[in-house]
DNA sequence: CCTTGCGCTTCGATTTCAGAAGCGCAAGAG
DNA sequence: CTCTTGCGCTTCTGAAATCGAAGCGCAAGG
């Protein structure tokens, strides 16, 4: 498996390792973001199955992909029962995201 | 090939076609953020192979299909003489990654 | 026991991406 | 004119990422 993201280390699609690349590499795989953004959502810890089952049903391999990659890269975490959670970083990143999500409204405002 | 993504139409990771969900799939593929972001570091219309280039020389097929997407969702645009730039929705969407970029920074400190 | 649901893991099929090659065109050199 | 150079892509084949159904080990409930 490709290693999870790291600043400082080379990323797919940027040999300089800048902070912004590798951000763009982790939050660029498919299904990274919407998993944050359930996360997110859910507010209190949530489980492997039910967190699959709000994504979707995305493909439970690329779910446990999803959420090592997180985990390593300190975005999520898992309670002592093994349920998921954004850390405060992860709550961060949602809260940078929040312009995004505005813009995508603006997005299909003016293609509509 | 896949359509590019729409707000109110299905996407992948999404059956039901929310703007953010649209905008995730399209900003998720491989090389498209990238691309924006260098699209608007140039600031002047610039040139495939130039652009590709700046992206550490991606593929031209990946790059050719990316820029037809931006094209078709109104974010990147030609030129008479064909020469690539971003639409202002597409400045626009650069300054909804600000805060993003800003995040990026502290977790790379946080991780150092 | 036996069933149900959980958190994953495994594995073959499909989709996406990488990267080298090449096509048609246009501009400049000789 | 011919020859070369560079451009904007397109095409093609192999590699990598993802899908999705199946299943494993465990724990709780009947």
């Amino acid at each position: 498996m490709e290693p999870t993201p790291t600043p400082g280390r080379p990323v797919r699609g940027s040999a300089t390792g800048r902070p912004v690349m590798a951000a763009l590499d982790l939050l660029g795989r498919r299904w990274t973001l919407r998993a944050i953004w359930e996360l997110h959502r859910h507010a209190t810890p949530i489980g492997f199955r039910d967190l699959q089952r709000r994504c979707d049903d995305m493909s439970s391999s690329v779910l446990s992909t999803r959420l090592t990659e997180l985990r390593e890269a300190d975005i999520a975490t898992q309670t002592p029962d093994g349920a998921w959670q954004l850390t405060p970083l992860g709550e961060d990143l949602v809260t940078a995201m929040g312009p995004l999500l505005d813009w995508s409204r603006v997005w299909a405002e003016r293609r509509g």
